[in-house]
DNA sequence: TAAATACGTTCTCTATTTGTTCTCTGCATT
DNA sequence: AATGCAGAGAACAAATAGAGAACGTATTTA
């Protein structure tokens, strides 16, 4: 159980190690939290190590390394996504854990609801892991919401005459052709977890 | 584990080799890292070729190189892995990009090749990145080779008699217990890449 | 081909940074 | 009164960063 300072102190050296690449110091550590001691940073990071959320090499600087499995976020489940059946919002702020390497900014999740993919290897219950983005390139594989209704997972292709084809992602079933205002594209595929039952 | 002006070295004789075909002398590093005795960047270096991530011919100049397999976003792809025939390794140094977030310390791809375990969602030509581990714990989803022939992916279990359970990931297929010498835990599954045809 | 220079390497020396350990002081809760 | 947490700060050994000299071998130049 850790206390408030010890998870100022790990949410400290996670945005750190995100955004430089190496650890920081304890120094470094202590004037991100606004404390002036290196000692009472170097107690936290003994905290952290016991609760297993960290581990350090011994005689080197910038030693502190990140358990990544323990450490896991969750980012937010928002729909359900099916190819026969409407698209349904999900609001209830629920969310799921996710493995470290699919986590993103502004990333969310979608469920799948039926077997409408099956030929494509997305089964019922597999949750597609989206990220918004501004613009869309050819060839992304995309969520897109077709009148509003149907969600589906295909490979995005924008045509000369401006309209939108939606291609299956591998196997050998037709594209679809789109005006553009019929397609809403919750955003680009990023990822597919397939939770235990 | 790389100290900051270690990283500062490797990136820059990354990029010089990148832009000009050919390596740095020492002379040259120091400049691009604004630092003036060699003997430092020399010492520097050292520390990289203890790291595995370059390589040194003796008696050359310019005699820096590249291990790619550490520096780079690829992985490599060592073997074919099948439900109903022979396991089989490949050795021809192939390698496979992968998105970012799959890359790991040694982490692995084998290529699945046939259709075994299509009901868990696993189709023909998936890639299996997988990690190796000491220790598995059980519930981990991991690739074992059954009797040094067959590969497969499924989830470990160990049982008080110190048998080895592999339990199908999803489907309602039946578990198979296991001797320990029996099997060989190649690695851990750590994600599933589906290449575009 | 011989001399001059460039280069990798080894070594010593200095200064600073950093992890770690300790002790001491408040402060709140029990 | 006792306990536990939060924090300050001193002290120390080791790691890190850097300068610079010296040397033998490659490579280039005259």
């Amino acid at each position: 159980m850790l206390t408030i300072a010890q998870q100022k102190t790990l949410q400290f050296i996670q945005r750190f190690i995100k955004k430089n690449g190496y650890a920081p110091t304890v120094a470094e550590i202590a004037t991100g939290i606004d404390i002036k001691s290196r000692g009472v940073v170097h107690r936290y990071i003994q905290a952290l190590v016991a609760e297993g959320l960290i581990e350090l090499t011994p005689n080197h600087h910038r030693n502190i390394r990140l358990i990544e499995e323990k450490s896991s976020k969750k980012i937010p489940l928002t729909g359900q996504l099916s190819d026969n059946s409407l698209f349904e919002k999900i609001s209830n702020n629920q969310t799921i854990d996710v493995m470290p390497w699919l986590i993103g900014e502004n990333r969310f999740a979608l469920k799948v609801e039926d077997d409408g993919m099956l030929e494509e290897g997305i089964m019922r219950g597999d949750l597609l892991v989206c990220e918004p983005r501004d613009k869309i390139k050819d060839e992304d594989m995309v969520v897109a919401l077709i009148d509003g209704k149907n969600g589906v997972l295909k490979r995005y292709q924008l045509n000369k005459d401006q309209t939108i084809t939606l291609l299956p992602l591998y196997s050998r079933l037709r594209p679809t052709v789109y005006e553009q205002h019929r397609l809403e594209i919750l955003g680009v595929y990023v990822g597919l977890i397939r939770l235990e039952k």
